[in-house]
DNA sequence: ACAAAAGTGTTTGTTGTACACCCATGC
DNA sequence: GCATGGGTGTACAACAAACACTTTTGT
């Protein structure tokens, strides 16, 4: 069975760039493509949309059926679709990216991989089809949405330590910042909720650990107030 | 003559929202369709893909048709791909938004459309497809991107006032802001060259006219400088 | 002379920035 | 007792915000 149209359609994708912080880098997962084109070649995640999802919904899925990945930060990111990005014909791929806590998802592969994992961002090997340029458009919106949207939380886990955080945009945006200034101005906002909890299980005094509070942070921004680091 | 795919395939258009800053008001350039669906219903221009141009170009040939505008400032806004947005059958299009000198582009109906026109962001009627949540998109996009790059500059001729400038954020932020600080702020980023020209034809004292100096701008965001107003 | 906008400085408060030391804990 | 990061304050500079009057030009 075919489906017949007027005129020629271009094919309709979705690209996953799914962004995770390890200790001391930013990440992305790859997986290693186990079918033509680009067959064994690294690739983000994606495949065709379905005639009866949304675009969203396709990326959610296509992510779940790839990596395993669910329930996590998703924004849709630009759309390529440049003549010849892939060999197979005409295709535009709607790209999203993800933040998630890297230590709650280790890669497997699933359908159409052969492996998967995680490459920090200063060592992305050649990818499959334009999936570098991708990559890199990714890596500038975060660099620049981090800053005035309060998303590098969903790269943490829930509980976290102010110079966990402090790294956080230090990685992202690639400079040091200063501890005293940066714990002034983040608090100041008054988004995160200081907990009655300390570390475990680090080598030296234990820091306090605080939460981010979305509801106080959605009561705010009604108010005017905006996250800007 | 008809194309088969193994798979169905979602059509692919390009929308164009095209904002120009009349005296006190931004506009939007608007077409009225002439034929179905939405007859005879207001609607942003735009039109299929074809399969051997790219999303940019495809945008500018719609413009260029629809509308004879050319020569503009282009950046692609947002895709929008839920089902049901065109009652023709499923369809993804991909956004982009223009900015024009609205002086400089009467607005004139050509192909497939039965009339054209300028819209006040604060009086849109009830647009074809889903077009008023685009326009709701294009308008938050233009309110963030103007604060911190310097785009604001294509909505108006090449030489200009600072009034006449203060008054375009003015418009667009829909706040008032104060005529000394803003000077101060803007002349101090050197961004602007000052002419030897004077207005004319006002009916009061003549202000000084400037220009945006592009050049200068790229050099000193080599240099890390970011524009933000 | 009057209407309309041009042009121009200062003060005050807030925030950014730079910087250094003692503290608590685990090993 | 030492290594590691935790936690804290202050001084100075820069910028944001608020504010009012005189000048120029055309009608």
């Amino acid at each position: 069975m075919t489906f017949a149209y007027k005129y020629p359609r271009p094919a309709t994708t979705v690209d996953c760039i799914v962004f995770g912080l390890d200790e001391d880098e930013l990440k992305i997962l790859l997986i290693q493509r186990a079918l033509p084109p680009f067959e064994s070649h690294w690739a983000i995640p994606g495949g065709y949309v379905n005639i009866d999802e949304s675009l969203e919904k396709a990326a959610l899925r296509e992510l779940e059926e790839e990596t395993g990945i669910g329930n996590v930060f998703l924004e849709q990111l630009y759309t390529f679709g440049d003549l010849g990005r892939d060999p197979r014909g005409r295709t535009i791929t709607v790209s999203y990216y993800a933040l998630v806590n890297l230590f709650d998802h280790i890669p497997h592969a699933d359908s159409d991989a052969k492996n998967a994992g995680w490459f920090s961002i200063d060592n992305i090997p050649p990818l499959a089809f334009d999936h570098n340029k991708i990559i890199d458009t990714a890596i500038a919106r975060l660099q620049g949405k981090i800053v005035y949207e309060p998303i590098g939380f969903e790269l943490l886990p829930k509980k976290f330590t102010l110079l966990r955080l402090q790294k956080l945009y230090e990685i992202i945006l690639c400079k040091k910042l200063d501890k005293r200034n940066f714990q002034k101005k983040i608090l100041r906002m008054d988004i995160l909720t200081q907990l009655d909890e300390i570390q475990k299980d680090v080598s030296h005094r234990a820091a306090r650990l605080f939460q981010f509070n979305h509801e106080r942070y959605l009561e705010l921004k009604k108010g005017g107030f905006v996250f800007e680091l």
